[in-house]
Order: C-alpha cells, then sequence, then structure tokens
DNA sequence: CTAGCGTCA
DNA sequence: GTATTGACGCTAG
C-alpha cells in the first residue's frame, strides 16, 4: 500500500501491524527508478522514497537455529505487506504534505525503535539517509539502537575476497542452490523497473537470501562475528558518515597555489639540467632522458627493472641511488614528492569539499583481511608527514621564506570541540607474539621500560642510545620487523634496509634464529592453510586461499604469505572494530556523552569530543 | 612482506 | 573521445 492514500484509521492498523511485525526488508528508490538492489546506483540520483515489506510471519521460525530445507518463499506471505514511503515532497499541499511526513518518519522511527530486524542491501546507506533525512527529528543514539541485517556483509563474510557482490549475484548464489526458483526472467534486465510489485519480489528474494546467508554464517561459524562485530558496525559507520569534518579552506587555497609555484619552479630547474623540456610526470619521457640521453644507469650496478615490460625503473629507489651523479633525480624526487602533496592532499581534498567540510564514505567489505577502507577522501591515507619546502618571496625584507606543510592540519575541530586520538600500540606484533608465543618477543611486551618496540630495536641494531633514535629511524625499524615477519625476500629487504641483499639475507637469518618461535608460527597456520583451505583470525574471520596448494610456485607462495598476514592483519582488525563498538555503545549509552567518531585509521580511532568531556571521554 | 586508495600515462 | 591497466607513492600493520 501507499501510506498516501490511508486514512487515519488505516494508518493507526498499520503502525500496529509494524509493532508486530517479525522483520523488515527494506529498499530506497531513487528518483531515476532504481533502487539499493540495483548494482551500483550512482549516488546523484536522489532518494524519492523508501519500500518496506513488512514480514508478518516467519517461514524460518528462529532466526539462528532454522532448517532452510523448507523455504518456500512464493506461497507462503499472504500477510505480508508492502508499503511505500515517499520521502521527497514537491511544495504543493502544504497541510497535508505535513501529516504525511510526519506519518512517514512515524513508520520509520518505529521500525528502529522495535528491535525487529531490518534487512536492507547496503544497510549503511539507508541508515546515512534517515540521518540526513530525519536529523531534526531523529538523533544519531536512536540510530544506534535499530537492529539491521545487511546480506552483502554476510556474503563477503563467507567470501572476503569477493570486495562487491551485487544483489543480482546473490540471488544467483544463493536461490539456484536448494532448488531453482520459478526464474521469470526479469531478473536479467530489471534495471528500469518501477514496479513496486516487481520490488516486492525481489524484497522477498532477499529475505530469504539473507536467511540462507544466516544459515551459512552459522555452519561457517561466522554468525557471532557477523552479530556482535559486523552488524553494529554498520551503524557506526553510518552514524560517522553523517558527521561533516571542518577543513581550512582558505588555507588550503594558499597552499595549492605555494605547492603550484613550487612546481613550476622545478620543471624549469629540471629542463635546464636535462638541457631539453620534457614533462615531468610522464615516467617514459623520464626514462628516455635519464638512461637513453643520460645513460646514467651504466654508472650503476644494479637497477630495477619494471615487472612487465623489463624497462629501467624510475621508482624511488633508482633515483636514490642516481642522487649523485646527476643534478636531475634529486629535482625528480622533489617534484614527485611536492606533485603528490599538490593532487591529492590539497587540490584533492578540495574536490571532496563541500561548503567547507569533508566526509568520508566509509566501505566496511572492501578488504579481504577485515579492515575497512574510506575514499572522498580516503581518509586513512592521507601524508602523516610534512613537507618543508622554500618558498620564494616577493616581499621586502626577506627573500625566501620556509614553509612546512602537512596535511592532517588542514582539518580542523569544530568550535569548543577538540580531536581525540585513541589507539593501539603495536597492534599487529602484540597479536603475533600472543599467537607464535615467542619467549624473546613476549618478553619485550613485558618489559615495563619498552614504551616503544621499535625504537628500541632500532637503537639496538644501530647500536645507539634510545634517545638518539630519530623518527625515520623507527620508521625503518618497523619495515624491516613487519617484512622480515611476513615473509620479505632479500631483494626486497635490501631496498628496505639499504644494504646489499647478501646482507639482508643475513639479518633474515639471525632474526629467524633470534626468534624461533615466530617462524614456528608462520609453518603451523601455512600448513593448517593447506589443510582447510582457509584461514582464521582470533574472532573467526575466514579467509579462504584457492592457491594454498596450487603448483605455481609464485601463486603458492603468495598465497602462503597472505596465510600468515591474515591471520595477524585480520586479527587486528577484529580487535579494532571491538573497540569501535565498544566505544561507541559506551557513549550511546551514557546520557551526557557526544563524542563523535571521526575516522578510523586502522589501529587508532579518532573523536571530536566536547572540550568540557574531555576527561570523562577519554 | 600484507592490506588499501588516488593520480597519471 | 572514453575506459581500463600498470606503475608509483602515500597510508596502516
Amino acid at each position: 500500500c501507499d501510506i498516501r492514500s490511508l486514512g487515519y484509521e488505516e494508518k493507526r492498523k498499520l503502525l500496529a501491524t509494524i509493532e508486530k511485525a517479525v522483520a523488515f526488508v527494506t529498499t530506497m528508490i531513487f528518483q531515476d527508478g532504481s533502487s539499493q538492489l540495483n548494482s551500483e546506483q550512482v549516488l546523484t540520483s536522489s532518494v524519492k522514497g523508501v519500500v518496506v515489506l513488512v514480514k508478518n510471519q516467519t517461514d524460518y521460525p528462529c532466526l539462528p537455529g532454522y532448517s532452510s530445507t523448507d523455504c518456500t518463499w512464493d506461497a507462503a506471505n499472504e500477510d505480508d505487506k508492502l508499503i511505500y514511503l515517499k520521502t521527497e515532497w514537491s511544495s504543493l499541499w502544504e497541510q497535508e504534505q505535513q501529516a504525511h511526513k510526519k506519518f512517514t518518519w512515524q513508520v520509520l522511527f518505529q521500525m528502529l525503535r522495535c528491535k525487529v530486524p531490518i534487512i536492507c542491501f547496503n544497510a549503511k546507506d539507508f541508515l546515512r539517509t534517515l540521518l540526513q533525512v530525519y536529523g531534526n527529528e531523529i538523533s544519531w543514539k536512536q540510530v544506534a539502537d535499530s537492529v539491521v541485517l545487511d546480506p552483502r556483509i554476510a556474503a563477503w563474510l563467507i567470501n572476503p575476497s569477493d570486495t562487491v557482490p551485487s544483489f543480482e549475484c546473490l540471488i544467483q548464489k544463493y536461490f539456484e542452490k536448494p532448488f531453482s526458483v520459478e526464474t521469470v526472467n526479469t531478473d536479467t534486465g530489471p534495471l528500469r523497473n518501477t514496479s513496486y510489485q516487481n520490488l516486492g519480489v525481489n524484497l522477498e528474494k532477499l529475505y530469504n537470501v539473507m536467511m540462507d546467508l544466516a544459515h551459512d554464517l552459522q555452519v561457517q561459524g561466522l554468525w557471532k562475528l557477523f552479530c556482535t562485530l559486523e552488524l553494529p558496525l554498520i551503524k557506526i559507520l553510518a552514524v560517522m558518515e553523517t558527521h561533516k569534518i571542518h577543513v581550512n579552506k582558505q588555507e588550503l587555497k594558499k597552499t595549492s597555489e605555494i605547492l603550484g609555484l613550487r612546481l613550476k619552479e622545478l620543471e624549469q630547474e629540471a629542463h635546464q639540467v636535462a638541457g631539453e623540456r620534457f614533462l615531468l610526470t610522464s615516467s617514459h619521457q623520464l626514462r628516455e632522458v635519464l638512461f637513453e640521453k643520460l645513460k646514467l644507469h651504466t654508472l650503476c650496478e644494479k637497477v630495477h627493472r619494471t615487472e612487465i615490460q623489463q624497462l629501467v625503473s624510475t621508482s624511488e629507489v633508482v633515483l636514490n641511488k642516481l642522487q649523485d651523479l646527476h643534478p636531475l633525480p634529486k629535482i625528480i624526487l622533489e617534484y614527485r614528492q611536492v606533485h603528490k602533496m599538490k593532487s591529492t592532499y590539497v587540490d584533492g581534498l578540495r574536490m571532496c569539499m563541500r561548503k567547507g567540510f569533508i566526509s568520508s564514505t566509509w566501505n566496511q567489505t572492501g578488504t579481504a583481511t577485515g579492515r575497512l577502507s574510506a575514499k572522498h577522501p580516503n581518509i586513512q591515507g592521507i601524508s602523516k608527514h610534512p613537507i618543508r619546502i622554500t618558498k620564494k618571496q616577493y616581499i621586502k625584507g626577506k627573500e625566501e621564506e620556509i614553509v612546512t606543510i602537512s596535511p592532517r592540519t588542514l582539518f580542523v575541530s569544530k568550535k569548543g570541540y577538540t580531536f581525540l586520538a585513541a589507539d593501539f600500540s603495536h597492534i599487529e606484533l602484540r597479536i603475533l607474539a600472543d599467537l607464535s608465543s615467542e619467549p624473546e618477543l613476549l618478553k619485550l611486551f613485558q618489559e615495563p621500560e619498552t614504551t616503544d618496540i621499535f625504537s628500541s630495536l632500532a637503537s639496538q641494531w644501530k647500536g645507539i642510545p634510545s634517545e638518539q633514535v630519530k623518527h625515520a629511524d623507527r620508521e625503518q625499524a618497523k619495515r624491516i620487523v613487519y617484512s622480515v615477519v611476513y615473509g620479505a625476500g632479500k631483494e626486497r629487504l635490501a631496498d628496505c634496509l639499504g644494504t646489499t641483499p647478501l646482507q639482508a639475507s643475513q639479518f633474515i637469518e639471525s632474526f629467524m634464529q633470534k626468534y624461533k618461535k615466530i617462524n614456528e608460527f608462520t609453518k603451523k597456520t601455512i600448513e593448517q592453510c593447506r589443510n582447510k583451505g582457509y584461514v582464521v583470525s582470533i574472532m573467526g574471520r575466514k579467509r579462504p586461499l584457492a592457491n594454498i596448494n596450487a603448483q605455481d610456485y609464485k601463486l603458492r607462495t603468495q598465497a602462503e604469505r597472505q596465510a600468515v598476514n591474515f591471520v595477524v592483519q585480520g586479527s587486528a582488525a577484529d580487535l579494532c572494530k571491538m573497540a569501535m563498538v565498544e566505544i561507541f555503545t559506551s557513549v550511546v549509552v551514557s546520557p551526557n556523552l557526544t563524542a563523535r567518531l571521526i575516522a578510523q585509521l586502522h589501529d587508532e580511532l579518532l573523536f571530536e569530543v566536547e572540550d568540557s568531556q574531555i576527561q570523562e571521554f577519554s
């Protein structure tokens, strides 16, 4: 039914039906007639309304422990109701509109409140839209109370390599499995179908797919992970996406100009020392200048080559080696740094800006390891390190000035609020210590004087006092540790270490000697993966690795490294998500705390906290 | 070494 | 002219 045509009594009845419902299956529909079930619809189309299938009887009596053999979706739902809620209004009919609008959100509010599962494909988008449309009526803490189920996330838990399963794919997979359902070929070309009847059928299918997925999750031991971690996260991400982060617009414009000027200078310098004009951003043209004209690679032994075409690489490692032979490499290196800074972190950020604010889009199913990913902007990838550039100033007094540009400072907290970050320290290494029970590694963590493992290791390896360990040393130590434990080859480690491959392999040897149990752990997880075909994280997250028994050496060893890495990185992702859920719920439960989550940077949570609440919140 | 995303050719 | 791919460089561990 369309709620616009309902009388008072009918509305009351509808609310009563909702009260008794056992599940809701819902999707948003857009201006262009598409719905959330139409794979990868564009965000440009605005939301027209919401269609809800109200399930009043259940084909699956109790959700967790049902048997899936008797699913007869086509005949068993006479009591189910399909309702259409319009959320967008023309300016006509002021009076009636108000009434409709109010009733619409009454319905939606009750759906959220009554703790009955709301099944939605891409539920995060649904919740976010609700928060955006009814921002004045519904607080984010109320959305946090709802119970949502997302089949897409369920499917991803079962197969995390399949990073974007579409609705159509799920239908195919889970419908043709038990028995073929009257496959009217409407789902091969459903894209423009605005018929609600058809949508009703699709929602019914979605419901059944979710039930099948729920069953599979249980069979595979993923149900708890799904319910306690991934489902609550949907709401957290929806709330996070509705929060806007303020960006210093003027500063952004100014730094863009400064960087642009510096790029021009560097371009001129490069042309001068090269003796010809060429495009600095083109690796092809650079290769011609560097190696065909100047023949710099002949003065230097062993230079990296590109994987496919076996051309001489123009990568950072090669350019670093060529630094002393010619002034050009250094200029290119700085050009690339400044260019990256400008295009990605400054201009890229400006592109994402709406009225002085940005808000990332979070993808819960974007990785194979359970980590989150973000885009527009990728707030997890914004450079930490500032760069220094010399700015020629044409103001009298001083000729030039050194300015430092650090992209992270471009984000500013609201007035009266401050950013608060909470992060795990060395989380993957701690997990590795725990899983391998390596005594030497465990000892390092238990010693109270070790405040920073990587700094300690850096001072140990370099033979310098820990106070003198610089940031770069620590960073290098960190890269080395992770490289070695995840199975780096000697060549790659040599690049990392800045030594010869021979020394690198000796380093690997002594590392393995000192931390024997790490090697045992590695072997054990590869062995388990070979037997079962998949690996498992602390919270039971799974990653099937089809290539683990492959004939091809390259493919097989890659799968082996992925297996080891997954167990550690996936477990770290589990813990970070647990932290997110726990902190979020404690804020929701608190009557006075208002702290908002801004971003998750894998092992770090960034909040915006009211100044007066910093103590209590932290 | 493993995960990602953005930019450029 | 538009779409895809590989190389590169930044993030996180």
